[in-house]
DNA sequence: CCCTGATTCGC
DNA sequence: GCGAATCAGG
């Protein structure tokens, strides 16, 4: 399908009214959302009104601030009882673990300090789309307080998931 | 995973 | 000039 006048100018209008170019693309049938866009460009067009934009911030070179903020928080007695009846975490040769090598099945639970050279993460296995192993996923995910001290309760006991890189 | 626009580049 | 592929982001 061209871009014949009447067509670049229904096109134009959609636009400006302020149809996505996805919807347009499906309102005059014949182009994809990616033809839409492509002649909105060239037509030069694009950028509508008043969205205002931080700035060309587009496409840069994306430094990843990925700082684990990973915080070992001491454990807490009601941690301390869960810890007593699992098994014992068999220590992998983890020490080369950091926040870029790290695997998506990998627990993430981090050990160390953050700022430290020697953080590490767990990394063993972490099933279900987890971000943990079965054992930290017992410290991480704390059953619901007894509704006794429901009202007093707050702090996540611990870590946060490390936001697994995307 | 759904969507948005932006950019690149072979055609 | 065109637009699919890809990217960056919401």
């Amino acid at each position: 399908m061209a871009w014949t006048e009447e067509r670049v100018e229904e096109l134009k209008k959609l636009w400006a009214e302020g149809h996505s170019a996805s919807q347009i693309a499906a309102r005059m049938g014949g182009v994809t959302r990616n033809a839409v866009i492509g002649k909105v460009h060239r037509l030069g067009l694009s950028g509508r009104a008043a969205p205002a934009k931080p700035k060309a911030v587009h496409h840069e070179p994306r430094v990843s601030a990925a700082v684990a903020t990973a915080s070992e928080a001491p454990e807490r007695p009601a941690v301390r009882s869960v810890l007593r009846d699992l098994p014992p975490l068999t220590d992998l040769g983890s020490s080369r673990l950091t926040v870029s090598s790290i695997g998506t099945d990998q627990c993430k639970w981090p050990i160390g300090d953050p700022a430290s050279e020697d953080f590490h993460f767990c990394g063993q296995g972490a099933t279900g789309g987890k971000p943990y192993c079965a054992y930290h996923s017992q410290l991480a995910f704390q059953p619901s307080t007894s509704r006794k001290e429901r009202k007093s309760r707050e702090a996540p006991a611990l870590p946060r998931p490390i936001r697994a890189v995307s």
